[in-house]
DNA sequence: ATGAAAGCGCTAACAT
DNA sequence: ATGTTAGCGCTTTCAT
C-alpha cells in the first residue's frame, strides 16, 4: 500500500476478494455476510488500518452522529463554554467538533450562515451557535444559539440576564461614589451588548446622573478596539474616574491601558467587567466583574440541543442564566 | 424553497435556468462564462442563500483548506493550547475546526488513529495531534503532535521540558524539608507522563532520599482517578506529607480530596501540579505548579504544521520549551 | 459560452 | 451470501 495515499473501501474490497458492497456490509454490521467472509473482511480492515471517510459517509448518509459548535473566535469566553459543553456531551454518544470563524473581521457579519450551510446536511447532526451575527438561519438540522444576536429570531436560545448584570456592575461603581462613569460597548450586533448598554444607561438614570455620550465608546468586545477606546478616554480632558466594560476582555484592556498611561488601578481608575472569565481573576488586580455561569450555558444549550436532535419537544425554548457581581480588586471609591 | 432542506447547485443551477456546471464555474471564478449569465447566477446564489456543501466539495477536491486539531478532551490544557492555535492561524488563512474524541475511556487508544483516518485527504489538510495515544499514524497529510506518546515517532513534535520541570517541582518540596513525598503519576502512554515520574525519581535520588513505591500512584491526568490515588495515599498509616501531582488537574483534586479528609493545605499536606493552567492560581490554595507555556506550545505546532503543509523545509522536528517553577500557596514545611 | 458525464468514497436497493 | 448499480453534491474534462 502506498503510504502517501488513503486506503479506501475498494482497497479494502480488493484485498479481501469481495465487493464494496460487501465490505460495506461488515462495517455496518448488516445482514447477509457469511462468518467466514466478515473474519476475512475484518482481517484486512485491521491490517489495512481502514476506516470509512466521515465525509462520503456523510455525504451519503445525511447523518452523522456529531454535533458542531460554531464560535466566533477561540478565545476565553468560548474555550469555557466549550468545556460546560463537553461534559455535557459526554455521556450522549455524540461527537463533538468545534467550528471557528477564526476570528477574522472580513465576514465577521454571516460566518455563522455561511458555516452553517457548508455543513447543513451533512457533517452535524445539529448545531449551538455562540454569539450568531444573524437571526435567520436556513437549516434543516436542530440549532440552538448562545448569546444571540439581537432581534427575534425563532432559535431556541441559551444566555444569562444581562442587563441586570449591568445594572449591578454601574449600581456598585455609582454606590462607591463614581459618578463620571465611561462605558465600552460590546459586539452592537448582539443581545447581550445591547442589554449591558441599556443596564448601564438604566442604571444611571435610576441615580439621577445624567450619562456622557463621550463616555460612551465602541469595545465590540475585542481587546484592541477597546484599548484604543480606552486610550481615547482617558486622554480627555476630564477622564472618567470608572469605566465600565461590556466583557472582562475589553476590562483588561482598559486596564492595561490605564497602566500604560501611568494611572494606577483602581486608585486612579476603577474598572468593571463582565464574564467572569477565569482571566478576570488573574488579572492584576483581579478584576471586579459580573459572573455569567458560562459552563453551564454550555452545558444546557447542548442539552437542549440533543432533546430536540431526539425529537423531543422542549419545554422552554429560552433560558435565561442568572448574574451577579464580583466585587474584586478593580474598583474602589474615587479620590 | 422548502425551508426544512438543503440548498444545492441543482436548486441554483434549475432557479438559474443553466446546467450545474456553469454554476460551479461561478462559484470557483472559472473562466467561460458571459457576464451575463455571471449575474443571474450570483443573483440566484443570493437569494438562495447557497453555500457550497463542504463535504461534498472535500470529497471531490481532496483539499478544504481547513486544520484540524485533534484533542483527547476539552479541558483547560487542551483549551489553553487551543487559544494559542486560534492565535497563529488567525493569519494564515486557513480555518480551524477542532475534533474532541470526546474523552471516552472506550476508545481511548488509538482514538486519533481512527479520527485521522476518518478526516484523512478530506476535510482537513493537516492535523495537530495533542497527546496522541499511538504513535504510527498513517496519513497523508502533514501531522504534528503536541505532548505525544512515548517512543520514537517519526512525527514532528512540540513539547517542554518535562524532566527539568519535574525535578523543579521535587526539589522544592525536598528544600521546603519534605522526606516523604508521594506521586501521582499521568497517563502512563504518554511521554511527558514518563518524564515527570523521572524527573522525580532523580531529583529524589540525588537528595539521597529513597522512593516508597507505596507512594507512587497512578493519576492518569485525571480527577477523578486522582481522586481516589489521593484518597489512598492519605489513608495510609504514615502518610505523605507531600505529593508531586503530574498535572494541575490532579493536582487540584488532591487538594479537594486532603479537604474532604479534613486535611489544610498546605499546612498538613503540600501539594505541587504541573501544566499552571488558569485554574491552577484560581485554585483555593493556589497551587504551587510547574509552568509550561501552553499557548506557545499552541502556537508553535500550527506554524510548524503550516510550514509542513506549504511544503517548506522545517530546520528542527522537535520543538522543546522551557518549564519553571511557580511557587503559590499550597506548599510549606513540613510539620 | 454552455452542458453532459464521469467520479470522489460510501451505502442501500435491487438483482443474482 | 454476494455483487451490481444508482446516487449523495460537487468539480472537471470534454463535447458541442
Amino acid at each position: 500500500m502506498q503510504p502517501s495515499s488513503r486506503v479506501t473501501i475498494r482497497d479494502v474490497a480488493a484485498r479481501a476478494g469481495v465487493s464494496v458492497a460487501t465490505v460495506s456490509k461488515v462495517i455496518n454490521d448488516r445482514y447477509g455476510v457469511s462468518a467466514d467472509t466478515m473474519a476475512r473482511v475484518r482481517a484486512v480492515i485491521a491490517e489495512l488500518g481502514y476506516e470509512a471517510s466521515l465525509v462520503a459517509q456523510s455525504l451519503r448518509n445525511h447523518k452523522t452522529n456529531v454535533i458542531g459548535i460554531l464560535v466566533a473566535d477561540i478565545e476565553p469566553f468560548s474555550t469555557e463554554l466549550l468545556k460546560g459543553a463537553a461534559d455535557a456531551i459526554r455521556d450522549t454518544g455524540y461527537e463533538l467538533v468545534v467550528y471557528s470563524a477564526g476570528g477574522r473581521t472580513g465576514d465577521k457579519l454571516g460566518w455563522e450562515r455561511r458555516y452553517l450551510s457548508r455543513l447543513s446536511g451533512t457533517l452535524v447532526d445539529g448545531a449551538v451557535l455562540v454569539t450568531p451575527s444573524v437571526l435567520d438561519v436556513r437549516f434543516d438540522a436542530p440549532v440552538v444559539a448562545v448569546d444571540p444576536h439581537t432581534g427575534p429570531s425563532g432559535l431556541p436560545t441559551v444566555d444569562s440576564d444581562n442587563l441586570r448584570g449591568a445594572r449591578l456592575a454601574v449600581e456598585h461603581l455609582l454606590s462607591l461614589g463614581h459618578r463620571r462613569i465611561a462605558m465600552l460597548t460590546g459586539r452592537e450586533d448582539l443581545q447581550s451588548a445591547r442589554l449591558r448598554e441599556r443596564g448601564f444607561r438604566e442604571a444611571m438614570a435610576d441615580a439621577g446622573v445624567p450619562v456622557d455620550e463621550t463616555l460612551v465608546q465602541p469595545g465590540d468586545y475585542d481587546p484592541v478596539v477597546s484599548a484604543a477606546a480606552a486610550r481615547l478616554l482617558l486622554s480627555l480632558e476630564t477622564p472618567p474616574s470608572a469605566v465600565f466594560a461590556a466583557n472582562d476582555v475589553s476590562a483588561i484592556a482598559t486596564v492595561e491601558t490605564a497602566r500604560s498611561l501611568g494611572l494606577r488601578v483602581p486608585e486612579d481608575l476603577s474598572v468593571v467587567g463582565f464574564d467572569n472569565i477565569p482571566e478576570s481573576a488573574l488579572n492584576s488586580p483581579p478584576l471586579t466583574t459580573v459572573d455569567q455561569p458560562i459552563k453551564v450555558m454550555g452545558r444546557q444549550a447542548i442539552e437542549m440541543l440533543v432533546q430536540l436532535m431526539r425529537g423531543e419537544e422542549i419545554e422552554k425554548t429560552h433560558l435565561t442564566l442568572d448574574t451577579h457581581l464580583v466585587v474584586r480588586g478593580s474598583t474602589c471609591a474615587p479620590r
